[in-house]
DNA sequence: TCTCTGACCGTCCGATCGGTCAGTGTTGTT
DNA sequence: AACAACACTGACCGATCGGACGGTCAGAGA
């Protein structure tokens, strides 16, 4: 959606918090210090701190706003209908437009789970996360249950190389610019949308000829 | 005088540097101070500076040692010989193998490429990344000469994906293991490997003829 | 009018940051 | 013995860190 701004409500902790995120975002936890936060914010350092009750409770407030409002916008892109090929498709391009859309919350949130696989957001993420995850998954049980997703393979895994192709791709973008047979992919992200929707469905091996074993049996 | 394998040298700079990576890799660049990489090296802070110009060389000496770690472990994964399927899921299987195995070096190198798209790194990373770069494409050009890639695949394309759920494994494993779906997988890497390797090859959606509901058309 | 509340600010604190410097061993060479 | 080269240390620097504290001020309720 727009800017998600409440009406009037420029109001003190709502720039600090605005503020937090630009700037945790870009620089990490340990790399931001809460002069600068309050710099960014216009306020002075003590009013952070009358506000928020430490730096740590200011991270995990930006931390838990990012998560859930992640959680709603996957919960919106699910709402597509269609084949399961356009399903996946319209997830794709959804999670990536998503990603792109919000640099700053995306990248705080994949920071967290990267880096600290939930220690420092112990105390909140569980249900968050948990909550998260099952969104995500959501299309690719549901393409199970109609029997639209290859046999033998397990959603989990369809939802892990889905995912990480966009997660990875927003990470890596700018590096991705610097490499010849990338930067059409990073300059318009459809295109790779695309690709990868195509590559996932049908896979990466050649179907045609016979040379390729077949995939898919379980042991 | 190498440095790659000194018989006995646990001197020195080698101590601080084992020290350096330890530590950058948990906690990142601004996480760690010099104080306590002399610490965990057993030396005094003076001494970090006798033997490195700045904790930003230091870094940077940690961060280029792990990434050409990581280009010759690539390389001898791609000695594999056989057919596309064996030598894809030979490299799935070397990568993931090589990730947990060096976790440090690879948390240090995944976190300044994601985290940093090259900032910090610019004056050392371009040729170095380029290189691994290639390593790692090896596999998929080979795969479209020998006409075993789908056609009209882009080789970039099978890259990102493949390389995408190795390192999304890698990095959010301690996660998974939280996830009931997840958990066998995580405790296995083996068996996250063949499963998308499988996945990767066939593609995710169910390929054969009887559909539950009509056939699925392109677009 | 008086009082109370909460947003906000300026100042100060002990600790720690990256980094410097003078000086002290410990070598090997002559 | 004299010397240079090098590894290494402790004391120290200015700056900045997260956070505490006391105070100002506008507005709401009595």
């Amino acid at each position: 959606m727009l800017e998600s701004s409440p009406p009037q409500t420029a109001t003190g902790g709502r720039l600090i918090l605005q503020a937090a995120l630009d700037l945790f975002a870009a620089n990490g936890y340990e790399g931001v210090s809460v002069n600068s936060i309050a710099e960014r914010a216009g306020v002075c350092k003590s009013n952070v701190f009358h506000h928020f009750a430490s730096k740590e409770a200011l991270y995990l407030e930006v931390l838990r706003t990012a998560s859930l409002e992640w959680g709603d916008d996957i919960t919106e892109v699910n709402h597509v209908e269609g084949s399961f090929s356009d399903r996946l498709r319209a997830f794709i391009g959804g999670v990536l437009q998503r990603l792109l859309q919000r640099p700053l919350q995306s990248r705080l949130m994949l920071r967290e789970i990267l880096d600290n696989g939930a220690l420092r957001a112990e105390q909140m993420s569980d249900d968050v996360y948990q909550r998260n995850f099952e969104m995500e998954m959501a299309i690719f049980r549901r393409a199970q249950a109609d029997g639209e997703l290859r046999r033998g393979l397990d959603p989990a895994v369809a939802w892990m190389l889905t995912m990480s192709a966009c997660l990875n791709f927003f990470q890596i973008r700018d590096l991705l610019r610097h490499i010849p047979s990338f930067n059409h992919y990073a300059e318009d992200p459809e295109i790779y949308a695309d690709q990868v929707c195509a590559g996932l469905l049908g896979g990466i091996a050649d179907s045609s000829g016979s040379d390729s074993r077949d995939a898919g049996e379980m042991s």
